[in-house]
DNA sequence: CGCTAACCGGACCGAGCGGTCAACTTGCTA
DNA sequence: TAGCAAGTTGACCGCTCGGTCCGGTTAGCG
């Protein structure tokens, strides 16, 4: 199902270029960069960003699957970590890490987010996170009324957070992180008032 | 300082149709709502909009000031609690609570949030929450380790990782409001990894 | 080395945006 | 109730956007 020719080396130089440029055009300037600003960036013309991508969701839709696929690949090979605390926990640094380098959190409110290939890969990344989370729990790690979708929300806090204080410590999502951490742990938890989604 | 004359009665009414207009299209299609359809909600010309505000920015200036002096009446009433926790609580509860009627909190993005209005009352409010957090922590119902500035970022965190959910419970916000409470008690807290901001 | 299919670039298009303006209507006051 | 300042309106403007297209360029194979 993959491509009946390989590309060109000129192309797949482009679509590399165009790949980060509009990674980094949209960390800057949010959902609507423009197409044109990010072949400028790319040193390309704008004809040649809708040869590799059909419209500007295409592209975003791209752009999102790779970083599913990072994060997937970090959190499959948590899977048999001998502690899964520590591997929960590790998981959510990777993930936070993600995003302080580039927070592009908000393509997923882009329709590309909906396109197939990236639903496949984040009902992957569902899985991996439901498996970690079942592991910790039984560890005794995490509290009990905790599930996998609880964790595949709350990940995301601590970047968010930090970012209306633009000017602020890099690293300091690791601080909600761990505050968000400890309200996960079993030792002090109180009644939740909403089932899990 | 303010008005020199009072406005006109049909103005008035205009105004205020325009207020909650604009607020529900924000709430429904983003940032990006335009000023037309704003004005066709309300059901006026494009015209009136710019009439009582001079550009779209003015508009979410407008709105975002309303909604931060709600707020503001919010917490100075609490103030006084007789609990500080459950005053602290409360006013998380009643910040949720504005959230899950009308998102907006992407106004925030738009230059609007500078305006010097509303950068004063949202000094306002991070010292009349500064207030709250330092009543609950002498009370020994938060943590040590928590400012107030902690609080202003994390009380957005709840409404945000339900977003991402659109057809879950609209009370889910207050499953994580509680579990981030939890991190935030004295009780099985363990250091945090960066200093506040 | 030469041929060609793949690739590139940027002028161009229609749509939709925020904002303006001059002609018209209406609430208020004397 | 008459007059007018205040308010309203929608056509209009300039601009930027996503997306198209075709003439020119180039990588790679035989």
């Amino acid at each position: 199902m993959s491509s009946p020719r390989p590309l060109r080396a000129d192309a797949a130089r482009n679509r590399e270029s165009l790949l980060v440029a509009a990674a980094d055009e949209f960390a800057e300037r949010g959902l609507d960069a423009s197409v044109a600003d990010i072949a400028r960036r790319a040193g390309v013309g704008k004809g040649t960003v809708f040869r590799h991508f059909a419209t500007k969701d295409d592209l975003i839709a791209a752009i999102l699957l790779d970083r599913m696929n990072a994060l997937n690949a970090v959190g499959e090979r948590l899977l048999d970590a001998p502690d899964p605390a520590a591997g929960l926990w590790k998981f959510l640094v990777a993930a936070g890490e993600q995003r302080q380098q580039r927070d592009l959190s908000f393509l997923q409110d882009a329709g590309a987010a909906n396109a197939a290939e990236v639903t496949t890969a984040r009902t992957t990344m569902f899985r991996t996170i439901d498996t970690l989370v079942d592991r910790a729990r039984e560890h005794g790690a995490v509290r009990a009324d905790i599930t996998g979708t609880d964790i595949v929300l709350l990940m995301c806090a601590p970047n968010y957070v930090t970012s209306y204080l633009p000017d602020a410590s890099p690293d300091l999502w690791r601080r909600y992180l761990a505050i968000i951490f400890d309200g996960l742990r079993p030792d002090g938890a109180h009644p939740l008032p909403q089932p899990p989604p």
